[in-house]
DNA sequence: ACTATATTTCCAATATTATGGAAATGTCAA
DNA sequence: TTGACATTTCCATAATATTGGAAATATAGT
């Protein structure tokens, strides 16, 4: 990933309701869910969301499909992967124990 | 990591001078570098780089300390760390394959 | 005390982002 | 084709972020 893509990643997520939203698509699975059940678990006006949702669009962080009247959106688990990935390369050069957290061997 | 902090990391490092900044400062190693230096390198005017240095030490995504005349920063690991534990959590309730992109169990 | 260097603070201009009501668009069902 | 519902677009307002020159502050050497 580019440092410009990076940065509309991180972008994308650094705002309250839009880092909300990527949560509960998170929480909705692989099918995710329509934009009237987003407004409404997270009581976001219609236009608000839209506009929230078209940033994460852009951003490649989250997908949408229509389906009848309503469109479902649904994280696209594949960008924050790219995400991660590009914050772990960046972040560990010469480090790499100290930035992979999930990296023990077998705890339990 | 709470939400609202992980905004204000996000956040942080979703400015390009800043991604740069952190970066640059990741490449210097543990001891960091200094202002003038880290100005210097990514060719930004004093005042512009104190505030974005501000906004990443504000985040605790960057340490500084003075020696002397120069203050030197240096990239916080434990804080980057501390955000990919929180993408990584937040991404991967049920999608662990999908989200550990540097997970793969002896590939060379 | 004076000078030089490093960095920050002050501040005002500019740019970008966020918000939500009202109106428009898209879709379905009868 | 009308009516109901879902979502978006339009648009004006408000809030927040970015930029960098000029001045202030901090530190060190002489």
């Amino acid at each position: 990933m580019e440092s410009k893509e990076a940065v509309t990643v991180l972008a994308s997520l650094a705002q309250e309701t839009r880092l909300a939203i990527f949560r509960h698509l998170v929480t909705a699975g692989e099918d995710g869910t329509s934009a009237g059940e987003i407004a409404t678990a997270l009581d976001v006006p219609a236009p608000t969301l839209s506009f929230h949702l078209k940033e994460l669009e852009r951003a490649s962080i989250i997908n949408s499909r229509r389906d009848g009247r309503l469109i479902y959106y649904s994280a696209n688990y594949a960008g924050m992967k790219a995400l991660i990935a590009f914050l772990t390369e960046d972040c560990c050069r010469g480090h790499p124990d100290v930035c992979f957290p999930a990296k023990r061997r077998r705890t339990s």
